[in-house]
DNA sequence: GTATGATATGAGTAATTACTCACATAACCT
DNA sequence: AGGTTATGTGAGTAATTACTCATATCATAC
């Protein structure tokens, strides 16, 4: 079933290094553009310019390309999340959601059918311990940046924010970037108010 | 492309009715043991003890079985989620909410893998219009209920309501009970949580 | 310069699978 | 009963596609 999923060999030389971003590269057209049922080796090979056998000398299997997509997307994420907390050290809480919300859905904005498409392949695939990585990552940009700005008389648990809030706002952006025409700017007023509400709720349960 | 999607025909004799449930039925029951991957229309003629031949008596292609398949679930939801609209009548806010929050998750955990692939389905086939109808039909069960437990103060535009947290109670508990070990309790908690500081939040931004 | 490993090629293979069609049987009519 | 329509069959076809491998070219170390 899910076989090995490791890349296959690092690119070592620098036209080797330029073989392998341009396979990634063109895997993401691809799935912006046609959306999974468009993606399959042979198109990615022939997209990227190379050949079919080019792109298994670096990754053993088709999943694996798509492993390395998703980490991939997983580093821009994280580093525009890192990139908005370290901007927000003045703001206000409801500038702050605001700010992180707008980053966690940009790629949304980028292209909604890649980020869905992503969304789906990162359910489907044995990588949770990856994706943990970067969620630990993110939350530790976050998690000194939401105490300052909630102060002592919180009620809520920051360790489970970090993992609710990720889910809620990737969810609701989902849900409202899917539709036609996707309405951007409703997930992201819906985000905020989840958000906040959540945040800032009364212990009455 | 997405080539005809309406069904070919329609059971006449009650035992073409057997048959196309039984179609129905085995494609079911392997979406849910083996996800999307064992979906093929092979598997299904044979698993439901009919002919190839049979299948696409009544169903002209692949994606119309899989529509017929996401209609028969939209179906089942909208009636429990009727009934379940129709047992809180005396309840109040916290606890109409925790009981529509434990029915969502009970239902998904059923069935995990087959409400993933449903769910990725509906993205994927142009039936928006379908899925609308059904989800306004739903609404309708609870638009009453929510406005009478929110009282006339509220400050949240429902119809926006009925679209945001449906995903957003799925993705809180996806996101705590795909942990090892699942965490459901704090699932069920963090869902209430997001769904009531959603609903009762000021409005401030 | 030549030996050695790294990189690239792409026709070909094997497996899967959506779907057809010529034919068979069962139910329904009058 | 005889005729007509509805239902059922399943071997076969055609298309797709993940992946291999024998071979060739390039880069670099010595």
């Amino acid at each position: 079933m899910a076989a090995m999923i490791a890349p296959r060999k690092t690119p070592r030389q620098s036209r080797a290094q330029v073989t392998h971003d341009a396979i990634l590269e063109a895997a993401a057209h691809i799935i912006a553009s046609g959306g999974l049922a468009a993606f399959n080796t042979n198109a990615v090979a022939e997209r990227a310019g190379v050949s079919i056998g080019s792109l298994y000398q670096y990754f053993p299997n088709k999943d694996a390309l798509m492993v390395a997509l998703i980490e991939r997307t997983q580093r821009q994420q994280l580093a525009r999340v890192q990139a908005a907390a370290g901007a927000l050290q003045d703001a206000d809480l409801e500038r702050t959601i605001r700010m992180l919300v707008r980053a966690a859905q940009q790629h949304h904005r980028d292209d909604s059918l890649f980020a869905t498409a992503i969304d789906h392949e990162e359910a489907r695939l044995p990588i949770a311990d990856m994706l943990d990585g970067y969620l630990a990552q993110g939350g530790e940009a976050l998690r000194t940046l939401l105490a300052e700005k909630l102060g002592p008389d919180k009620t809520v648990d920051i360790d489970r924010a970090l993992r609710t809030l990720p889910a809620l706002v990737r969810a609701v952006g989902d849900a409202w970037a899917n539709l036609t025409p996707p309405q951007l700017d409703i997930a992201e007023e819906e985000s905020i108010r989840a958000v906040l509400g959540y945040l800032l709720s009364e212990p009455n349960l």
